[in-house]
DNA sequence: ACAGGCCTGCTGAAATTTCAACATTCATAT
DNA sequence: ATATGAATGTTGAAATTTCAGCAGGCCTGT
């Protein structure tokens, strides 16, 4: 079925890691390091990157001589997938509940052109 | 600060776990062994239960001699923090990117009265 | 050219996670 | 009242995850 990459197939700090790849879109093992709010060493934290590369979640590329890693899927794709996957998880699949759970928090605040954008998406993806 | 849920806390298996008990709501063991697609022995199931009891994500209640089991957080909290969580990790805390990016599938449909939903609570959160 | 620093690849051990088995207790139906 | 099936609590070993150290290679600046 649907691979639920940021859940079932990654260990903690696999996910983790994974996560700061695709928020950065690339990166090299130092900025993870730096990202990792409570890294271990750098040692390690390039055998995560290893482990992540065997799975086939990150692709390796080299420039001069320096690895860097990135998302094997685009960014964005990475992204959405990782949500709909966590709103089929939670919220049985319905992305309209979920969506409002974002939404209705109190905190959250959106300028007039962000809430333009979204009417604009869910015009388009309401069923005539 | 935030307290990460179901990324930094929590294994693998636990956070599979305490995500069906909050999707779910309310659980016995058995019914969360029935929802795990690779489930382990009953008896592992309870061992997971009691470690996120430990740690403090559910709560353990008996009813004539069985144990029920719940989120510690009212399930909607629960599924509105895990969601904000990755919001964060993934989006760098952008709801707004983060819900363009649930709405922006193509394959999402919703029925007229989810629209309406969703834009009265995009008009509340917008600043005027 | 060479020294210093930072990178890589590899390896194996510590720490955690995951799991199953066992003994015991409790509800229920006969 | 008691037998039966199912639930619980606990323990400790297997499996995985996590991590650090080391050897060697590649840039860079002097």
């Amino acid at each position: 079925m649907n691979s639920s990459p940021l859940s079932d197939d990654l260990s903690r700090r696999e996910r983790q890691v994974l996560e700061i790849v695709i928020r950065l879109g690339r990166a090299t093992a130092r900025d993870i390091e730096a990202e990792l709010s409570d890294a271990p060493t750098y040692s390690a934290v390039r055998s995560i990157l290893r482990i992540l590369g065997a799975k086939g979640w990150i692709i390796k590329t080299q420039e001069t001589g320096r690895d860097w890693y990135a998302p094997a899927q685009p960014a964005s794709k990475a992204k959405a997938g990782a949500l709909r996957s966590m709103v089929n998880r939670l919220f049985s699949d319905s992305v309209c509940d979920a969506a409002c759970a974002l939404l209705g928090d109190k905190k959250v605040k959106l300028s007039a052109e962000e809430a333009q954008r979204l009417i604009k998406l869910i015009n388009e993806a309401t069923r005539k």
